[in-house]
DNA sequence: ATGCCTGCAAAATATTTGCATGTAA
DNA sequence: TTACATGCAAATATTTTGCAGGCAT
């Protein structure tokens, strides 16, 4: 991903030191699933100083700005997931991990009505394993 | 729902006075979706002395033995549902509620191909809607 | 220069755990 | 009687917030 600057600013976001580097991190290479902790532990490693509220800062303010998406699997901790397409999810039970689902490898059919006075603002499909 | 003394021994579980009030509670109208909080209100309400602790722990062992059913939608917060047949959700964001979705009104077609090595242990389906 | 951003620590929230006591079987 | 359940408080874990100081614009 080159551009980070652009990026941020596009979605209306300074761009400051810590947020360009934790834009790197999550932008650079593949899609990603990540948790606070995750990131945190990341940037540490790669010698950039970042308080936890910062961390947790920059998450929620690229997930508002539609840069992540949010992904609820597990009671008390969120996930952040880079890849924006309409997809969604096998998550590992065991290990804790996302994997994403390719789009064109699920149809849900069939979705029922909306109740009346209510718009539909996301659909989450989560397949839950198991190693055997 | 009758017999709540058999419904905890099958599911090999002592009969005590606060799993059999908590039970009544949970078990004894139609299909319900409760918070530790919601619970723990109510019981307080019906003149059940029950503390946090004890909540917490009989929800999660009526999960344990499969008398209900965990549905994460919101970070920090778990939800239980009573109803154990094969159904999925509504999430109404700004109300925190959960509205049941008669199995036969959705359709899942074409699962993906569970990867090797591991095999499903479930699938949540939500459905996020929204005031118009 | 101004207003948004960051770090730190403390607060808030949800849940779990340790231990002494109580109670179902 | 004995093992499991409960209550209370403290511990844990994750996330949010207040505020003083810092930096992008």
């Amino acid at each position: 991903m080159r551009d980070l600057s652009g990026k941020l600013r596009t979605a209306g976001l300074r761009t400051t030191k810590q947020r360009l580097a934790l834009a790197d991190l999550l932008f650079s290479g593949g899609n990603r699933h990540v948790t606070a902790e995750i990131l945190h532990a990341e940037a540490r490693t790669n010698g950039l100083a970042v308080s936890q509220a910062t961390i947790y800062n920059t998450l929620n303010q690229f997930h508002e700005a539609g840069l992540l998406r949010e992904v609820i699997v597990e009671q008390g901790r969120s996930y952040f997931d880079t890849n924006l397409s309409d997809h969604h999810h096998f998550y590992v039970e065991n290990e804790s991990r996302l994997i994403d689902i390719d789009n064109q490898d699920i149809a849900i059919g069939d979705l029922p009505q909306t109740p009346t006075g209510f718009e539909p603002v996301g659909v989450d499909v989560i397949i839950r394993l198991r190693h055997k």
